[in-house]
DNA sequence: GAAATATTGTTCGGGACCAAATCCTTGATG
DNA sequence: CATCAAGGATTTGGTCCCGAACAATATTTC
């Protein structure tokens, strides 16, 4: 693993963080592959979704919450309450939060489940639909550039290692 | 207590998101690999956050961001505010919060700097200190966790991809 | 069928979170 | 020196976020 400066901004750059971590940990006996693995998925993580924030949702007044929530309801079509938060990763609690808010902004609208009345299903109207069918398209664009220094094979390389990452934490059944 | 929510979706797996994403954008021009690579950054980010604050964090009484924030001031030792933000990805508001939790636990310090009035300065209480020294090393075993799946190769693969997608955004410089 | 048990969405309390406004301090400019 | 601009952290307002407690509804058990 060759790292060298290229500048000394002064600035704490990503490859002076890792030195860093050299520096204070270097004696510890730790398993640092994973640790640089999991911890520059968290870090790109973060990054990705500032970018996303600042270019396709700066000026839409849609959260990145907000924007995932009717993502998942948009790709799956009306769906129950907790099926949206779960895929959306977010707590039950929370989305009842997010989905006031959306339903303010009329993006989406719930409705009651007649056949069993504790159930609440969520919609887009149709405004929320046409936000999504022209947001989509930037939002698309701007993964590309984000993943834009990789070759397809990395991309799918990629997007395949964290396939397995996912499946073991969620295969991992939890007492 | 079966679900009767039906037939074609049944359960919720990475696989039948990725096939309901098919179905309904696979009329589209859309550059499917970006989009596969950047979500799954984003689910295994979001699965991997769940695991840590359920197994390492669950009873020390930190939050997430209460962790990461007293890594970053353990790794670097003192540090100016305004750094310990930029690490731990948070606005420097919110890290005003965050430090304000941490020093009600007395895990970390502020002081300011006698050089420059405005400035502030953050450090680990010995407390703080010494609950790094035994969470780090219970952390990282759940790092290792987290990869097991994946062999030395790929590990580092993937890393190394992230790293490439990480400096891309933070080296665009935004007008 | 009534009582016990489970499931579902909402509410609530305490944090986290950001952008913008604010308050202090420092440095520059006249 | 006095003023003003720039650079710090904090405060503020609105949203997100979780887990636990809750009320309403559905299912199982006896």
């Amino acid at each position: 693993m060759r790292e060298h400066h290229t500048e000394m901004t002064g600035h704490h750059t990503l490859r002076s963080t890792e030195e860093a971590v050299g520096d204070r940990l270097g004696g510890l006996n730790l398993d640092f592959e994973a640790m640089w693995a999991v911890s520059n998925i968290y870090r790109a993580s973060t990054a990705i979704r500032n970018h996303l924030e600042q270019t396709v949702l700066r000026d839409t007044g849609l959260t990145w919450t907000g924007f995932v929530v009717m993502w998942v309801v948009w790709i799956w079509g009306e769906s129950e309450t907790r099926h949206v938060a779960k895929e959306a990763g977010i707590a039950k609690g929370t989305l009842t939060g997010v989905l006031k808010t959306l339903e303010s902004h009329r993006y989406v609208r719930r409705a009651p489940n007649p056949a069993d009345r504790r159930r609440v299903m969520v919609t887009l109207t149709s405004s929320g639909e046409r936000l999504m069918r022209t947001l989509f398209p930037q939002f698309n664009q701007e993964e590309a550039f984000v993943v834009k220094e990789l070759d397809s094979q990395r991309r799918r390389a990629l997007a395949a290692s964290l396939r397995v990452v996912v499946q073991h934490l969620e295969g991992t059944v939890r007492p």
